[in-house]
DNA sequence: GCCATAACCGAACGATCGATCAGTATGTTA
DNA sequence: TAACATACTGATCGATCGTTCGGTTATGGC
């Protein structure tokens, strides 16, 4: 490769081996349950091969979330874009695209453990970093279901308190899942008309109650 | 007291104290972080009173979790008992009560955090006993939310996946609590108009979806 | 053929881990 | 007052923790 230093060929393939089996691990036994020598027996390589790719078990932590939590807005966007912008559906894109994210296999599950419980083990200032990351995913549904309001498809009086309980049912289905006996699109489904649900919650003063308007349907 | 052995006096107040301080580290640093040696200094005791009073590390979070459930479920079974046996007013009286036993205090939410984090880490045979518990509280949700479907208050497809929904909404609320501007009254009342929603999630072959009735609404 | 660099390994470091020990005050009972 | 259970303490066990170090192999440019 010509002259010079070249950190990063095609992303090195060691250096992402032991990161996805550490992540493995983390979402098995959590951050401070999983030994670097777990880590280093689950990659099949010796335990201070890890420490040339990584500087600390810490350090690890702290590149796979911010790694993660890119990764997840970054396809947030991107699938946000291609699809319909009336707000129901862009509401129906996010929890399609966050549930996905989190269930759609073993390892994005143990992934998700990770990413939505070991954040609170990073050092005050990266953790300042990731909690821009959560913010910004917090704004970009809020954006959503403001916009819903404005148009008359949505009703919630808290457009920021609805982003955040859709956020924290669509990242916290893991454990569920298990014992839900569907399959992930299903959940999708469901929790895309939970999501609707939330974002159609009446205004406090609007006479034309949620139950009373159920009883009128039927 | 007379003659004979007495196990528990009036619920020995060393013991107390030392779960309490151990709930607390556990519920800062995680189980695996937390450290016995953390939880009998916070106790202001020896680590060795510590294994005087439970067997083990893992015991002692076996305990806690036992307790912890069974005061749950007690509270929320006699608060139903004493509510307005209506569905919609139970179904506020279950989310009022959640949300409660997780917010009031410094010390529940600690508390929260290990009850809904930890359980993962018990033996297969004392997990079995936590998830029993939990499945209690799952179906005693879902039979209110089912009443309601029947008595034409609620109107969910899927009232056991509604109640999930709920529990997962209600249970974990500790971390965002802190970054929501609000009393926990506020955020009592505003998760109990979300939990009525989803429980009001229009049926999936129901033409009067929630978006066009909310139109029609304004 | 030489050497730099990347990518590892085995062995060991001190610290800390969960757990156990013998000993000791402080009651309460016989 | 002798006997005994309760509720601890300080010291210590071997195991495991995160981390470091010196050495080894494979590869590719000059």
């Amino acid at each position: 490769m010509s002259a010079g230093e070249v950190p990063k060929r095609q992303e090195r393939p060691g250096k992402a081996a032991i990161m996805r089996a550490a992540v493995e691990v983390m979402g098995e036994d959590g951050y401070e349950g999983a030994s670097i020598r777990d880590m280093a027996a689950r990659a099949g390589v010796s335990v201070a091969a890890l420490y040339y790719h990584f500087p600390s078990k810490l350090d690890l932590l702290r590149q796979f979330l911010e790694e993660a939590y890119d990764v997840t807005l970054a396809r947030l966007d991107r699938r946000l874009r291609a699809a319909d912008p009336a707000p129901p559906a862009q509401l129906d894109e996010i929890v399609g695209t966050l549930i996905a994210s989190h269930l759609h296999d073993e390892w994005a599950q143990l992934a998700s453990n990770v990413a939505f419980r070991e954040h609170t083990r990073l050092l005050p200032a990266d953790r300042r970093v990731i909690d821009k990351k959560r913010r910004r995913l917090l704004r970009l549904v809020e954006d959503v279901i403001a916009r819903g309001v404005a148009s008359g498809d949505f009703t919630v009086d808290e457009p920021r308190e609805a982003a955040r309980a859709i956020i924290i049912l669509t990242t916290s289905l893991v454990e569920p899942y298990r014992e839900m006996r569907r399959s992930m699109h299903g959940v999708i489904a469901l929790y895309q008309g939970f999501a609707r649900a939330i974002a159609c919650t009446p205004a406090a003063d609007d006479p034309t109650a949620l139950a009373s308007a159920a009883r009128s349907r039927s």
